[in-house]
Order: C-alpha cells, then sequence, then structure tokens
DNA sequence: ATAGGTTTTGTCAAGCTTTTGTACAT
DNA sequence: ATGTACAAAAGCTTGACAAAACCTAT
C-alpha cells in the first residue's frame, strides 16, 4: 500500500504492541534481541523498546523459519538475512533504479526524493545524459513490452515534465542566442526537447519553448518577434517530419532550422535544409551552443 | 412632522419586540451590544434603542453559533463578520495583465517575475482562481478571436504548466485520501485538473496524476493500485466524455468518480453515475475536499 | 497571517466544546498538549485556549493511531507529522520564518526542505532576493543583538553555502561574458558574492569563483587568463577595500572592477576608477549583465 | 519466569481566574 | 436605559497519583 510503506516514520511500535502482532510474547522479543540480534530497536528518552513496523516482517521470518523446524539460532540468521539492505552507494544507475521503482508504485514522494538525491549529487548534465533520458527510453521500451500501463507511463512523464520545466524556469533569460525550441504538429513527446533546452540555457542560450503540436505556421511569426538563431523541431516519428517537410523547407529559407529526435533523419534534413541532430539532447545541445551563430 | 419621523421610525424595533422576534431576553441583548458590540442600534429622541431589521438575523447568527458550542466571544465576532467579505484585492488584476504582456512577448523571465510576486503576495488559492484561471479563460477567447498565435498560446501554456508543476511537487506525499487525476482519451487541456490538484493537495489529499489523453483501461488498475477514494476526470469537451461514457458507467460501478470541466454536464453526470463539478477547479476541489470519504 | 484566515472563516473552539466534539476529556487535552506539543491553541485575552476547527482532525487522527495500539508519544508524533505534511503551499515569508526555525534548532533535513519548496514554487531570483539575503541579514542583526549563538550563525551559514554551491554548479560554462569573483584581502562574508555569482550565471555569464580573503595580486594574473570581461569584488566592511585601495586603483587601469557589498562606498569607487554595486546581488547582477561589455 | 524498579499516561484535586447570563438599584 | 454586581459555569496551572506497560537482572 502507499503509506505503510512510505516512511520510515510511519509510526514506532513498543513491545507490547509487536507482541500483540506477532503474537510472540515480550519476553521471548527481548531475548531473540538479546541473543541473537534479532532486531534492535530504538529507545524513549526512558528507555522502553520503539520497533519500526517493518520489524514485524521479520519476527515473521523468525516465526516461519521456526516452523520449519530450525533452532532458534539458525532461525534467526536467516531472518536477518532475509531484510539486510545494501547502503545505498549512489551510483546513479542504482538511483535512476529507484526512481522507476518509486514510479512504477504512483511514488511521488519519493520519486522526487530520488530527483533531489540526483541533482545534489550530479550536475544536471549528468542527470539528464545518465539517468532521465535512459529512463524514458527504457520507459518506452517496457511500454512497448506491456511491462508498464499507460497510467503508469503517464505519471511517470507528468513527474519528471515538471521537474523539467522546473530545471527550465529562468531559460529565456539572459543575453545569449536565442533558440526556439518545438514539436512539429501531431508530436507530443517533448521530453527530450526540454532535457535539450535545459543544457541550451546552461551554455548561455535563451530558450523559447513551444512545446508539442505546434503548427508550422506559427513558428515563423515567432522566431521573427524573438530574434531567433535557431529553431529545433524535435519528433520521435519520422512521420510527423514527413508531414511538415513543405512547410519545414519554406522556413528554412528565412531561418536556421535543426530537427532532433529519432524522427529526424538524414535524408529528411538534406532535402530540407535543415541541419540534423543524430545524438541525445545533451550532446546535441552543447554542440549547437557550441557553432553559435 | 410626523411623516419623517414615521420614515425614520419604520420598520425599526424596539429591544422588546427584538427579543420576542429572536427570543433573546433583552438585558441579555444590551450585554451582547456592551460587550462584543454585537448591534450598534440607533436611538430614539428619548434614548430607546431602534433596530434594524436585519438585526434580527445578526442575533441568528449568533445564536446559531452559539448552538454549535462556540464562547459568546466567538461567536459574536463570527456573527460580526459574517455578510462583511473581505475586499478582493484589486493589485491581482494589474499583474495579471502583466503576465498576459510578459506572455504575448514570449518574455519568460518578466512572466517568472510576475509569477513569482503573485505568489508572494497571495494565496496560492487566489493566484489560481483569480490569476491563473482567469488568464487561461482570456487566453482561450483571445485565440478563437485570432488575436494570439498558437505559438504564443503554447509558449503561455508550457510557462504555465511549469510553475503548477512546481507548486505540485510533493503532492503524492501525506496521509489524507488519495485522488487520480486524469483526462480522457483525446483531451490535451489539463492545465485546469492542474490546478485542482494543486488546492485538493492543499487541503490535505494525496494526489497520483495521470493527464491529458489517459486511455479509461488505465484508470481502474491504477485505482486500485493506489487505493484511490476518487478518480477526477477533465476534459473541456462534452465530447470526450461522451465518447468514453460506456467505459465511465462501468469505472463508476466500482469507484468513486467526478467529472470536472466545461465538458462535464449534468446529462453526462446522471447518466454514468459520476458526481459533477460544475464549478471552477478551486471551488469543485475544496468542495471536494470538505465530504471526503 | 496564517491564523487571520482561519480565524475570519471558521470560529474558535474552547476546550470544552473541543471536548465534545472528539469525546477526548479536557484535562486529557491539556496534558497532550503539555507532553507532546499536540495542539498549540490560541488564547483568549484571559488565558482561555482556543482551538481551531482543525484540531477536531488532529485529536482524531491521534485517537485512531492510540486505536492502532501506539504509545500515546508516538501517536502523537504522527498525528503531528500528519497535520503538518501535506506540505501546504505558502507565500515565501512563511518559509522564510520556517527557514529560520529550522535553522535554529540545527535541524538540516527540514531546512533542506524549506529550501526544496522555495525553489519548487519560486524562481531562483526569487528565493535569492526574497528569501535567501534577507534571512542572511536578519541573521546578522540577531547575531549583533546576541539572539543567536555563534555555533547556530556558522550552521545556517555553512548549509546556505551548501545550497548557494549546488546552484552554482557548472557556472564556469557556456560562452558568455566572464565575471571573476573574489573578496579582498580580510573579508570572509561571501554569501551575496556568491548569490550575485548565480544570478550572473543565469543570465548566460560565465563565472570564475575565488571567494573570500583573496590577495590583491592574483587577480590581475587570472583576469587576464581567462580574459575576464569584469572583476567583481565584495566585501561588507569599507575597510577592506580601503586597505586595498592601492591595488585596485591599479587594477582598474587594466581590467574592469566593480565593488559590492555594504562596504562598496561611493567615494571610494570615484577614487579607483570602479563600478559602484549599490544594490543587493540579485538586481546588481541583472543590471551588470544587461550592460555587458 | 520472577522480582523489583522505572517510565508512561490517564485521571484527579486544590485553589484561583475568566466568562457570561442574569439581576438590581438608580 | 445604564452601570454595577454577582454567581454559576467553564477554564487555568500545578502537582500528584496510580495503573499499565516496560525495564534489567537474577
Amino acid at each position: 500500500m502507499y503509506d505503510a510503506k512510505a516512511m520510515a516514520s510511519e509510526g514506532l511500535l513498543r513491545i507490547g504492541e509487536l507482541s500483540r502482532r506477532t503474537g510472540v510474547k515480550p519476553d521471548l522479543l527481548r531475548a531473540w534481541e538479546r541473543r541473537y540480534g534479532l532486531l534492535e530497536p530504538e529507545r524513549s528518552a526512558g528507555g522502553f523498546r520503539l520497533y519500526a513496523p517493518a520489524s514485524v516482517d521479520r519476527i515473521e521470518a523468525m516465526q516461519e523459519q521456526l516452523a520449519r523446524g530450525l533452532s532458534a539460532a539458525e532461525a534467526a540468521r536467516l531472518a536477518l538475512l532475509e531484510g539486510s539492505e545494501p547502503t545505498r552507494s549512489a551510483s546513479i544507475d542504482v538511483l535512476v533504479a529507484e526512481l522507476g521503482d518509486a514510479l512504477d508504485d504512483y511514488d511521488e514522494p519519493r520519486a522526487q526524493a530520488v530527483f533531489d538525491r540526483m541533482l545534489s549529487a550530479f550536475s544536471v548534465d549528468a542527470v539528464l545524459r545518465d539517468a532521465v533520458l535512459p529512463f524514458l527510453h527504457e520507459l518506452g521500451l517496457r511500454w512497448e513490452r506491456g511491462e508498464v500501463s499507460v497510467a503508469q507511463e503517464h505519471f511517470a512523464s507528468s513527474l519528471i515534465r515538471g521537474r523539467l520545466l522546473g530545471l527550465a524556469r529562468g531559460w529565456g533569460g539572459g543575453a545569449g542566442p536565442v533558440a526556439i525550441l518545438a514539436c512539429p504538429p501531431g508530436e507530443e513527446h517533448d521530453l527530450g526537447l526540454l532535457a535539450l533546452g535545459i543544457v541550451l540555457h546552461d551554455r548561455g542560450w535563451r530558450v523559447a519553448y513551444l512545446g508539442p503540436d505546434t503548427p508550422m505556421e506559427t513558428l515563423a511569426g515567432a522566431a521573427t518577434r524573438v530574434g531567433a538563431n535557431v529553431i529545433v523541431l524535435a519528433a520521435v516519428s519520422a512521420k510527423r517530419f514527413e508531414e511538415a517537410a513543405g512547410a519545414l523547407k519554406h522556413l528554412a529559407t528565412r531561418h536556421r532550422i535543426a530537427l532532433a529526435g529519432p524522427g529526424a533523419t538524414e535524408a529528411l534534413a538534406k532535402r530540407t535544409g535543415a541541419l540534423r541532430l543524430a545524438g541525445g539532447p545533451v550532446d546535441e545541445a552543447e554542440r549547437l551552443a557550441a557553432d553559435r551563430r
């Protein structure tokens, strides 16, 4: 459930209540603690034992082993082993895995906490390149394999979008070159584009973000209005670009265009006169930023 | 003249009559006046108290609070307060206008700054109800009239979404009842739903947000998984709900459903057995929060 | 204030009524307050407890936990957590106050959480200008008045420095103009300078941060090497600038110098040929960024 | 498992103050 | 009508107490 597992602060039990919940008499609980270190409860100011709710699990594991006929010492050893949690060496891979778990469980606070930890330990670039984008990619694959529900996918996207937009705050400011970011009509996947914008701003660019499903006709006006140095369009599906190819070609006569995402093929770029950003958002943003015009 | 006097005293009650109408003894009425300033009656030439008929209402309000168990002092304070609505600060309108200007100009930092000022000067509820939502509504109208380009509309939406998602951080946490928020298939406008979720969380609820264009089939699973107390669906167009009516009806047999947004018609709610949230996101969130189950 | 709102709308309860509504005897309510701080009611002029209606919820939460078998102390802890957990969106003033409380209590996790909340709801500019810098200023005043210990001041400073350094990560990158930031010899207060650097970077500048107590001789070399567009020096005390006046004057012949902080007097700026940044770090960074050279 | 001591927590009492409805003299 | 008075009801603080729950050690 949502709350039971949520927090370490979910409510500490005194020995009586633990006894009631497990059916093991307090004296015996103390004996197991003394003899096998089965539990190491906190203590109240006055010395009372205070057990975490998870202790119930360990006691039950102990009971199960006993029921199988093991000796108490042996049972305790196994029960201890079962719950042993490796302390987190916060490599980013581990954090990505934890992020995935949290999102699969619709556990928003935990997912946010993982994000916080990632951002406090790694640079924004690294978090985007090595955590967020791979995670999204993996999420897509799992979705195709039917391993995640649409609800889970939506939940994850929405949370990640919130964090990326948070990182993006203020990205229209400064004095650097200006980029307009948008997805072509019909294209709704904009998270990669968001990541690209964040990195671009980190490299000194200003960003005007129009987001998913943006009609081509409106781009020229916006580009002129903000004095854009480049218009970046991103799509997962090449079809979106194809459908907009005519408008693209026309737009490219007046503005510098870059196409990004899996849908941006070399052929299309050549045909429309646009620059193709074939790599990941972070790398391509960096490349784009490097040869500013 | 007789007339003048009659007009002046017309409808005015003396203390005996007021007492008779309210059942409060004259002595006590005087005590309430002396101690709490509950009433400030006119005086006749001879010094008699002359009460306006509305005084009866105030006395009754006082009695009602007393019946609820409040102290006399508290009851009087509330009875006095009743009717003196706090004047809505006009300055938020100015800020809304400035927000509009900034967004029209693609001026992201300025728009963010306006948001900052709004949030530091007003409650989140007020910012949502009196600034963000009216602005979005106005934006929609201007778009229909062709006064804003799609690019401007996208830019504004994306920025506002970022702010709302920022306010939403942590909304899955806490210990209150749980709501699932989503838009039916085909519906992309989720900003109102976001606002609703924010207010809901502020009232102690936990929120799992699935966002726009969510297939109905996936909702039941998610609802069960998080132990949802209610599923809120929002759509601007009634058509989206109609298309999902069958699934809605079925879902409503197992979960509590609420329909929000302009597309949520009374007829549809009745037909599917869902609750209809006909008002604005802030008010309806409050209403929903009030009768938590 | 928060209670103003609650008071206005709801009506405060005396202990008897609260007891009646919850079924908990007044004596016990007082005991819970005394022992666990479960409630902190307002007081009437004469000293009677006046409870907000929401208190009923908290009492009920307490009762629920008790029914689950938890000790009173634990139950109270959870009931308190639950009430405070719906991280209510709060204005920045409230958050600053909470930050102060957390830091005074050496409560690092809570302080970090407050920071997170501020950053999720407000822009970096706003957090620096309206929260961090006022807080530091206030902290200085309280320290002068002996209201905070040196330990508290250190704890607060170092935590804030950590957060600012977090925000500053990666600020040497990009392609914008370059600023060197340093404090003159003897000057240790660099938090304002850090804030200035953060805003500067947000405006597209690259920042080389040399920090407190930097010998003047090293500046020229560094400035030449990184091609600095400006050198910003900050000091709280004018004395530090005075002592370095000679070097400053010389430096200003070859580089653009800006003096910031309370120690940056107009006279000194004139005498040394430096630009004076008289305002707060955020505003001045913006000004500086605007007239880049 | 028992014994002997400690902590926790609900309850109560004593003595005093505040609040509030009612009464009464002017 | 006014001003004052009064007493019942409700509350406050301090301090204490005892049953229940828990501790350690034997």
